[in-house]
DNA sequence: CTTAAAGCTGACCAAATGGTCAACTACTTT
DNA sequence: AAAGTAGTTGACCATTTGGTCAGCTTTAAG
């Protein structure tokens, strides 16, 4: 992908535009009036002509510049990957438990409150089987994930954690800092409000940081 | 509500059935159907035919018994809501925090293994923005919730328990347990299934438990 | 046994929707 | 400035799908 969603605002208007940015910027358009569609709608739900409207293009266009629906989907879960793979922390047995579980939590943290609508989508696909995912889902994921967990068991070994079965903890810490995002309308509901505020996730971060530290024996 | 999705085994062939089975029986197989089917699809993917051919009806029968579409899948959300309110656990200021928050977790955890189409639906639902939810969100729940909070904010003060922000502890709570359900294609992948077994609720139990009572400063 | 009511279903229709295309305009290159 | 390439778009089509209905069979009532 040469284009990305960042920054749209740039070139939007009458000035005579080079043929490259037109491309990466309506491309950037149709993918971000997508992932909202998407969200909104689920795969089947969106519609192509919606998903033009929101960009403010006729609906030929779109196809112009994405194949097929399939496609375009595609490319917005590609993004989703993409981020996921910025999540990473680097975690091995001599590593410091405490400072690598504060700054994956705070990571994770911060990306579901930056992006909650490709959360969103990522756990739309998760819910549903995961049929867009599966590849990703049971190699990069997976080997990740299991890379961690045994770090973390030579990490119990050692004495330097209390948890005999990170696997838990780690699906824990992806359950509670996601929610964030995929929950967003509940919990803005909660907190009485219409959309998150600035200290949302400060508040957030202050809560569950020391708990998830405090779970795991530390501090 | 007079009929049941539980037990569908009964009345299932070909002796005479009174018009009474007929119609309970075969309103709990379709809205079996329903629930699978708009989980794996999400309502505008999940197709009539679809339902019907997972009920093994034709499909004017399963309009016969619903409808339409939306109705049918409001009839599938209420079996959603009458679960969520049997989750509730009394709390009060003179309560055990302890074995308050213990119960209520091991009762959500169970929901979420024994039910987790129900579940998945209710996060669809609300990664879609709860449009069909949108009085039981703000409303029931929401009163629920608030008034669980402030009960919290009472123990915390008599020193009953180590949380300043008790919702943030409730949407944890939540979080976690409802996880197991939401994401079962992803958990079962990790845990290197096929599907969850007998004591994977009790795994979960015994991580989740202790490790919440310690993030509350109890035990 | 007769009549009425409930349950069942194949065939059908109208609307929605993904996708195509030919004709057009705007930019780029030589 | 001419030719070529990229971008644009209204009109159109084929398919899918929610929903209807008339006529049928089965159960219940008198």
């Amino acid at each position: 992908m040469t284009f990305t969603t960042d920054d749209l605002s740039t070139l939007d208007n009458d000035t005579h535009r080079s043929q490259q940015d037109i491309r990466a910027h309506n491309q950037a358009v149709i993918l971000k009036a997508a992932e909202e569609e998407f969200v909104l709608k689920s795969f089947r739900g969106a519609t192509m002509q919606g998903i033009a409207d929101r960009a403010g293009l006729p609906k030929a266009n779109v196809h112009y510049y994405f194949k097929n629906k399939k496609n375009l989907y595609e490319k917005v879960l590609r993004a989703i990957i993409e981020e996921w793979n910025e999540g990473l922390v680097t975690m091995t047995v001599d590593s410091d438990p405490k400072t690598v579980i504060e700054k994956f939590v705070r990571t994770k943290l911060h990306q579901a409150f930056a992006h909650p609508n490709r959360h969103k989508l990522f756990a739309l696909e998760v819910i549903g089987g995961a049929p867009h995912l599966h590849d990703f889902m049971s190699h990069t994921m997976q080997d990740w994930a299991l890379d961690k967990v045994e770090v973390m068991k030579t990490w119990h070994q050692q004495g330097k954690i209390g948890i005999k079965d990170p696997l838990q903890l780690l699906i824990l810490i992806w359950a509670t800092t996601q929610r964030y995002a995929e929950f967003e309308t509940e919990i803005v509901g909660l907190l009485q409000k219409q959309a998150y505020e600035e200290n949302d996730e400060a508040r957030a971060a202050e809560f569950l940081i020391p708990f998830i530290l405090r779970g795991c024996g530390l501090e």
